[in-house]
DNA sequence: ATAGCAAATGAGAAGGTTTATCATTTACTT
DNA sequence: AAGTAAATGATAAACCTTCTCATTTGCTAT
C-alpha cells in the first residue's frame, strides 16, 4: 500500500514524489548524486539541480533527514526518527546503529554551555566488514 | 617560552611552524581558509595550497585534529585531547564543550555493529549566545 | 661550510559538490 | 478551463579542495 505523504507547503510534483519514494527504498544514506543516479531510472530528464533543491526543501520540513557527517558530500535519510550512524573511514559509507538514544545528555550539555541547545548526533567511525575483509586479504602475501 | 613541536616524518618549514602557531593561538575552530588569512598576515605569499596540505598533514600524523562536524567546511583544532563540540545552527561557528568523555559507548556500539568501531564523536547543535540575542533583536518590532 | 638531494612551496589549473539564474512548464485555485 | 505562482531543466557560477609542476628550501653527508 501506498501511504500518501505529508509535504506541507509544497506542490506534490511527480519529480517530488519519485524523490521520496527513491529514498524510502534504501536503507543506505545516499548522496545527493546517488539519489539523482537512482531517480534518473524513472524520470531520465529530471535535473542535478531538482533533486538538490527537493532534497534540501524535505529537509527542511523535516520529512527526511540531512546528514552531515564526515567525509565531503551530504547525505540523506529517509528515516527520521533519531538514531545514531557509523562511518567507514576507508569507503566513507554510512549505516545505522542501535544504541539507546541519550536524550538525557542534551541537558547535560546545556548546562555547560551559553548555547541554546536544540539537538546532537553521534557518529562513530570504524572500519566496515568489506573493508575489513579487503584489508586481510591485501595483507596476507 | 616557545617550546618545540614534535612533527614526525616532516621537516620543519617556516610556513608549518607558523600555521601551527597560528591555530594553536585561537580557541575557535577555523577552516582553511581562516587558517589562511591568519598566517598571511605574516606569511604574506604563502599559498592556499600549503595551507591545505600542511593541515591536512598534521591532522594525519596525530598533531592537530581535523573536525569533520556539520556545515560544508571542515575545522581544525590544535587542541588534540577528545573533547565534544556544538556547532551554531544560524552561524555554522563551532565551540568546545563541556563534558564528560564517553569512552563506554565505543564498547556498546561494538556490540551492535559488523563495523570495527575505532572512535567517536558527539556533536550539539544549538544556537550560540550572539545570534540569539540577534534574533531577540529583529523580533521586538 | 657547502654541495647534493629529496621534500616542500607557490602559482595556477582542475576536480567535485552545491547553489543560483532564468525561460519554460506544471500543479493548483477560482 | 483559464490564470497564476511555484517548480522544473539546463546551464552557469560559486565554492571548497586537491593536483601538477617548475622552483625553492631544509636537511644530510661530506
Amino acid at each position: 500500500m501506498s501511504q500518501t505523504v505529508e509535504l506541507p507547503n509544497m506542490r506534490l510534483t511527480t519529480q517530488r514524489q519519485i524523490i521520496l519514494e527513491e529514498l524510502s527504498k534504501v536503507k543506505s544514506h545516499p548522496t545527493a548524486s546517488e539519489v539523482y543516479d537512482m531517480v534518473r531510472k524513472r524520470l531520465p530528464r529530471i535535473g542535478l539541480g531538482t533533486v538538490y533543491r527537493n532534497l534540501e526543501l524535505m529537509a527542511e520540513s523535516g520529512v527526511i533527514l540531512k546528514l552531515e557527517v564526515g567525509g565531503t558530500q551530504k547525505r540523506f535519510d529517509a528515516a527520521t526518527d533519531l538514531h545514531y550512524h557509523i562511518r567507514c573511514v576507508d569507503c566513507g559509507r554510512v549505516d545505522d546503529i542501535e544504541l539507546p538514544v541519550q536524550q538525557e545528555i542534551n541537558k547535560i550539555a546545556s548546562e555547560n554551555t551559553s548555547y541554546q541547545v536544540l539537538n546532537h548526533h553521534i557518529e562513530f567511525s570504524g572500519i566496515c566488514e568489506q573493508c575489513s575483509s579487503a584489508a586481510e586479504q591485501t595483507s596476507v602475501n
